[in-house]
DNA sequence: TTGTAAGCGTTATCAC
DNA sequence: GTGATAACGCTTACAA
C-alpha cells in the first residue's frame, strides 16, 4: 500500500504538504494541490485509518453493540434492526461495527475495550435494562453514544435515547380491543427483564385503567420462556370458565404471538375477530407478520425512522459533544421528551387476527 | 483512557515490559506479569487498536462489504444474511464491520480505501458478478478475503469462495415438479446481472434437459424488474392457450415468488398442487416464506452453514496466508470444489404452493 | 528478565 | 506556501 511518503516523494514535496493538500487546507498552492491529488490517485493512495485515529481523527465508524439474546424473538428483531441500521449508516457515510456482547461476558470490560480500542467514534446501545449500568459507564468513558430504548427507573441522567413508545402502543391496542367489544383481555409476555417488556406491560395496565377494566391476575402471564410453556399457558387460559375466559390475547411481541396463534389452534379455538373467536395481537410488525394466516394485528415499530433519529442524534454528538441536540424533522410520530431524548409512536396495524 | 505508559509508570517498569507481560511473552518474570496484569485491570487499560494495527497486528475485525442493491429482495436477504453473519462472527470472537458499497460509487476506490485503511484483517465479499473485478483487486491488494458466491466465467483464478449451488438447486426443483406431473414449467427471474441469478437459470435449463423437456422461449422471463411488470407477465402467461400454458412457475427468489403468488391470484387462478392449480416455487426460504398461504415450496439456502464455512475459511487465511485450506467438518450438504472453494447444497422445502 | 529506542502512517505545531 | 519535527500508543529488535 502506498503511504503518504510515496506520494510526497513522487510529488517532490514534504509529507506535510501532502497531508494539507489532501485534507483541503487553504494554505496550499492550488497547483501543488492539484498535482498532489493527481499523484495520490495515480498511486492509489488512501490514508491509513489507524494512523489517522492515532492522531485523534474520526474513524467514521460507529459501533452497534447490543446484548446477545439467544431468544429467537430477539434474534429476528436483531436481524431486522441491524440490517436497517446498516442501510441507514450508508446514507450517513458511516461504517457499522457490529459487536455482540455475550450474556456470559464481562459486560463492562467489553464496552471499555470497545471504547479504549479507539476503533469507533460513537456507540449505539440497545437492549436497555430498567436500570442499565452501561449508560453510566459510557458517560464516564466520555464517548458519544445513543441508546435505542430507555431505562425505566427515573434516574436523573439526561442521556440521549430514542425509543418506541411501548406504553402508549399497548394502551392503544387495549383501546382498539375494547372498542371491538372485548372486556376480558389477557396479557402475555416473555420475562420482564428488559425495559421494553416492562413498558409494554405498563401500557396494558394503563389501558385497562383507562377503559375501566380491572386487572385480573389470572389473565396476566409475564413469564413465557419457551414454546412448550406458551402452549400450556394458553390451554389453561382457554379452559377457564366462560365468564372469566379471555376473549383477546395481547402479546408482547410478534414472535410470541406466533406461538400463541399456534397454541390457540391446538386448543381448538379459532383466531379472529368474529364472535366466538379469540383475538390475538403482537408487537413489532416483523416482515413475517403480514403473511401469517390470519394476518397479525400488531403495533409496528418504525425501525427505519428510529435508525434515522438515532443517527441524527449520534452524528450531532459526534460533531460537538456538548452542543444542543439537533432539531429533527418533526414527524407526527416523533416527539421530544428531553433535550436529547426522543420517542416514536408505534402504529396500530389491523389485520385479521384481532 | 489509560495508556501503556500509565500502566508502566504505576508498575514501575518500562512500557516494553508491560507490552510483553500483557501479550503473554515467556520472557517476563511471572511475578512482574501478575503485578502488571493487576494494575492494567485496575486502571481499565485496553490497548489502543489503532496503535496496534499500525504495528501490523491483527484487529480482529472483518469486513462484510456487499454491493448495495435497492432491490427489495436483495434487501431482505441482506438483512437475514448480515444478521446471521454477525451472530457467527461472535462465535469466532470477531467483530463485523458492515460497509455497504453504493451502486453509484467508485467500487475500486471503496475497496482500496477499506484495505488501505488498515481497519480490518479480512473481507467477505458478496453479490458476485459473472466476471467480478473485485476479486482480482483484492488479490492484488493482498488482503485475505472470501467471497460468498462465485463468478461464472471460468477465469483461471483460484480464489476462495463459498457458494450455494443454485444450478443443482433449481435442477432439483425441476425434477420435483416433473415428478408432480408438470410438463410446462416456466422460469421467472429478475435480470441476470449477478452470478447467482445466472446459476439458477442454468439449473432450470439443465433440469429441462435432464427430463427431456424442451425450452420454450415463451415460458422464460428473466427481466422482471418490478411488481407491475411481474403482474403483466403473469397475466400474459396465464392467458396463453391451454396447450402451451405453464402449469408450474419457478421463480428465482422467494421475494419474486411473493409477487407471483399475488399475480396468479389476480389472474383468477389458484396456487397449489391440485389439478388445475398453478404451482409456484421460490428460492432462499426467507423467514416469511413459511407463513405465506399457501406456504411456499422453495429451496432453502443454508445461511448459517454458509457463514460458518465462510468464517472457517477466512480465519484460516488470516492465520496463514498461503497455507492449505482447512479441513472443514464434512456435512453432506458441503462439498469442496477447489482448494479453497466450497459448495453447499440448498434443500428442497416442500410446502403447499407446489 | 528488563530497558532503550526505532518505527508504524498520520496530523499538528512551529519555524522559515 | 512549505518543511522539519514532535506527537499519537503500541510492538519489537537489540542491548544490557
Amino acid at each position: 500500500m502506498a503511504t503518504i511518503f510515496d506520494v510526497a516523494k513522487k510529488a517532490g514535496v514534504s509529507i506535510t504538504t501532502v497531508s494539507r493538500a489532501l485534507n483541503g487546507y487553504s494554505d496550499v498552492n492550488e497547483k501543488t494541490r492539484q498535482m498532489i491529488i493527481a499523484i495520490a490517485e495515480d498511486l492509489h493512495y488512501y490514508p491509513n485509518a489507524a494512523a489517522r485515529s492515532l492522531q485523534g481523527k474520526k474513524t467514521n465508524v460507529i459501533a452497534f453493540a447490543p446484548l446477545l439474546n439467544n431468544h429467537l424473538e430477539a434474534e429476528s428483531f436483531f436481524k431486522e434492526f441491524t440490517g436497517v441500521l446498516a442501510l441507514a449508516c450508508f446514507k450517513y457515510d458511516l461504517s457499522l461495527l457490529v459487536t455482540l456482547v455475550g450474556s456470559d461476558s464481562n459486560v463492562e470490560e467489553v464496552y471499555r475495550e470497545l471504547v479504549g480500542s479507539g476503533r469507533v467514534d460513537g456507540i449505539i446501545l440497545a437492549d436497555i435494562k430498567p436500570e442499565d449500568e452501561r449508560i453510566g459507564l459510557l458517560s464516564d468513558l466520555d464517548i458519544p453514544y445513543v441508546t435505542f430504548g430507555r431505562t425505566t427507573r427515573n434516574i436523573a441522567l439526561d442521556y440521549p435515547f430514542v425509543d418506541v413508545d411501548g406504553v402508549n402502543g399497548v394502551k392503544k391496542m387495549v383501546g382498539y380491543l375494547y372498542k371491538q367489544g372485548h372486556r376480558r383481555i389477557a396479557y402475555l409476555s416473555e420475562p420482564l427483564n428488559l425495559s421494553y417488556t416492562l413498558h409494554r406491560y405498563e401500557g396494558y395496565r394503563q389501558g385497562l385503567l383507562e377503559y375501566g377494566l380491572s386487572e385480573d391476575e389470572q389473565l396476566v402471564r409475564t413469564n413465557l420462556e419457551n414454546e412448550a410453556h406458551t402452549y400450556s399457558v394458553i390451554s389453561q387460559l382457554l379452559a377457564l370458565p366462560s365468564e372469566v375466559q379471555p376473549t383477546a390475547l395481547i402479546t408482547g411481541s410478534d414472535y410470541l404471538a406466533l406461538q400463541v396463534l399456534q397454541a390457540v389452534s391446538r386448543a381448538g379455538k379459532v383466531v379472529g375477530r368474529e364472535a366466538g373467536q379469540v383475538a390475538v395481537t403482537g408487537f413489532d410488525d416483523l416482515p413475517f407478520s403480514a403473511y401469517l394466516r390470519p394476518g397479525l394485528t400488531t403495533l409496528r415499530q418504525p425501525i427505519t425512522e428510529t435508525c434515522t433519529v438515532l443517527l441524527d442524534l449520534l452524528v450531532a454528538l459526534l460533531k460537538n459533544k456538548h452542543t444542543e441536540a439537533p432539531l429533527l424533522s418533526s414527524s407526527t410520530k416523533l416527539s421530544r421528551v428531553g433535550p436529547h431524548q426522543f420517542l416514536l409512536q408505534p402504529e396500530l396495524v389491523v389485520r385479521e387476527s384481532a
